[in-house]
RNA sequence: CGGAGUGUGGCUCAGCCUGGUAGAGCGCUUGCUUCGGGAGCAAGAGGUCCGGGGUUCAAAUCCCCGCACUCCGACCA
């Protein structure tokens, strides 16, 4: 392409909205504009990346085995009814009525719409298994967008969903979507790790998410720094440590009722009892779809809801409001305790190294210390906090966990039959006898990848592409609009071209540095400059974008040297 | 959803407190010079000052109501 034919409207400055590296970067560099909260164009240079990665999500679909299809972007309510996420999942799920007051609403994924759709056609296990996967546009009504392409509500999604007889057969698929994703981040030249994560609102008891490590991710992740275990903070599980073997019956002690005016958060206890935060055991109180219970760890610590929702087998629960906290506890928040609470009681089990703690009173402005395990009931023990730095690895002995920043560009869920089970999805098996179909689904955010290729490789200059999913192969740079210049260039693009090889040619009447300073920001992996100086002696220049190494190299020789390293077969780089 | 902030040419921002003809830099147009890392000089174009209402002789500026955008928080007893 001719950089005076495209569509190309670099700034000098980056828009004051834009937060982190790769939205500066992408709104400097004529590659995307918002147009509102969450909510962007993709200019040609950004959409040329976009094919580029989608291009090798499908190559890598079809080596898996999976078969690309085309759902509906807007969907009745019924259908999303008979999953019960309509009520579930909340404000995320963009929602509208139709001229009939028929209510619709917008995809943010569609296992809903897959389902149904093999439900209806799928009726034998000789169809069996189905792999399927769209790249499309999707909508989530986010809280707060923000970070450009990283957290938009409009995006685009490959979204896959498969189909097995049974979960011996889902989970074989589920490993070999995995090893797809795999590939597909090495491709797309990605630093990542694949962790451990929790399931949300999609649901499902097998999770991986694919994160690229980057400090501006969103994501906390917790890896070892001694085997492979790597996972999401909303799922680390924690090693037992040494002190928390069962340590048999429980005594009961003498606690001792002390005055705490005022004093509610463990920030605050701590100090006016003087003791410290780790020798107090916070009290919560969660509703639930079996009533409310309580949740204690240490101080210090943190309850995870998905963690405890395992433990109790809860189908759903959220932290109590305060008026719920009143009526359980008969005090205030800020003096919850578990001592003749009588709601079920959940202990995370790091409690059981802890003797003579201090816990809320129940009762305002109180608090009880040399409080004992055996001085209250206790429904059941298990590990029910987040895991943090310096955690001990649950699956090896020596290891430590220690925290990264991640990106997440890709999950992969085992479903099982949540969805097909609800939407009777069934089949008959070889005996004639009618199954359930097992689920997977496997989504990659495309505008998200590509993102986060920024935000790994980038510099002050701009951008700096991985070269499978950059927009060009190569850009082609005249110095000048002197003849014998305009022509070699010309003859460089047209056979660069002719070659296969993906060239912008910047042929723009504009100063070198305006083209060089242009070049750096977008990224393109190669220059190949050629000015007056260079043609006196037969020579261009070839500058490598990373590293900015640049070589000389003979003009009959150019075209052949950059196609035979540039090729665009995605991959094969 | 709660709190805070911002809204002025394409972009970055000043002006607002203390009301009185709407500004700068970058970008854009034209001309001349320049031409290997965001050139110089000169002349230009371009703005419902987010919207609506109010106060006032007079509102970008003060007041009220909206809207949009951004940030922080949204369960921790």
């Amino acid at each position: 392409m001719r950089y005076s034919q495209m569509f190309i409207p670099t700034l000098r400055e980056a828009p004051s909205d834009a937060e982190v590296a790769s939205q500066k970067l992408m709104m400097r560099a004529g590659y995307i504009r918002k147009l509102a909260a969450g909510v962007y164009s993709y200019l040609p240079l950004a959409l040329r990346v976009l094919r580029k990665v989608e291009a090798i999500v499908r190559d890598e679909m079809a080596k898996a085995g999976a078969d690309e299809l085309l759902l509906p972007i807007v969907m009745p309510a019924e259908l999303w009814k008979e999953t019960g996420r309509w009520d579930y999942y909340g404000k995320e799920l963009l929602r509208f009525k139709d001229r009939h007051e028929r209510d619709f609403c917008i995809g943010p994924t569609h296992e809903e719409a897959i389902t149904d759709l093999v439900r209806n056609a799928v009726k034998s296990w000789r169809d069996l298994p189905k792999n399927l996967f769209q790249i499309q546009t999707k909508f989530r009504d986010e809280i707060r967008p923000r970070f450009g392409l990283m957290r938009g509500r409009e995006f685009i999604m490959k979204d896959g969903y498969s189909f097995d007889v049974d979960e011996g057969a889902a989970k074989e698929t589920y490993q070999k979507m995995h090893e797809a994703y795999e590939k597909i981040f090495t491709r797309c030249g990605l630093k990542f790790r694949a962790v451990e994560a929790g399931t949300g609102t999609i649901g499902g008891s097998l999770s991986h998410e694919f994160q690229v490590l980057a400090d501006s991710g969103e994501d906390a992740i917790l890896a070892c720094d001694h085997c492979k275990y790597a996972a999401n903070v909303e799922k680390a599980e924690i090693r037992k440590g040494p002190g928390t073997k069962d340590q048999g019956p429980r005594t009961k002690s003498k606690y001792k009722k002390v005055i705490t005016p005022g004093k509610k958060g463990v920030e605050d206890v701590a100090p006016f009892l003087k003791i410290k935060v780790e020798q107090i055991v916070k009290t919560l109180i969660f509703e639930t779809d079996k009533g409310a219970i309580a949740g204690l760890v240490r101080g210090d610590h943190n309850i995870k809801e998905d963690k405890l929702k395992i433990l109790a087998g809860l189908e759903w629960c959220h932290l109590a409001e305060e008026k719920t906290v009143n009526t359980v506890t008969g005090a205030p928040s800020g003096y919850s305790g578990p001592v003749g609470l009588n709601i079920p009681v959940y202990v995370d089990q790091e409690l059981s190294m802890m003797e003579n703690f201090c816990v809320g009173a129940n009762e305002k402005d109180a608090h009880l210390i040399d409080v004992n395990l055996g001085d209250f009931k206790i429904e059941k023990e298990g590990d029910i906090r987040a895991a943090v730095e310096g955690d001990g690895c649950p699956r090896c002995d020596k290891g430590k966990l220690h925290e990264h920043r991640g990106i997440e560009v890709g999950q992969v869920f085992y479903l099982g039959t949540k969805y097909s089970e609800a939407m009777q999805a069934k089949y008959l098996d070889q005996n004639g006898k009618e199954k359930t179909m097992v689920m997977g689904c496997y989504g990659i955010g495309i505008g998200r990848t590509a993102a986060a290729a920024i935000e790994q490789n980038h510099d002050e200059k701009g951008i700096v592409w991985p070269a499978p999913i950059a927009p060009f192969q190569v850009e082609v740079i005249a110095l000048n609009r002197d003849q014998e210049v305009m022509d070699a260039a010309e003859k460089i693009y047209t056979d660069l071209t002719q070659a296969g090889v993906e060239v912008l040619y910047d042929d723009r009447d504009e100063r070198a540095g305006v083209k060089f300073a242009d070049a750096d920001l977008i990224g393109i992996p190669f220059y190949v400059v050629i000015g007056s100086r260079g043609l006196k002696d037969k020579v261009v220049e070839l500058k490598t974008r990373q590293s900015g190494e640049i070589q000389k190299i003979a003009l009959s020789d150019i075209v052949q040297h950059l196609s035979k390293n540039c090729h665009i077969v995605p991959g094969t780089w």
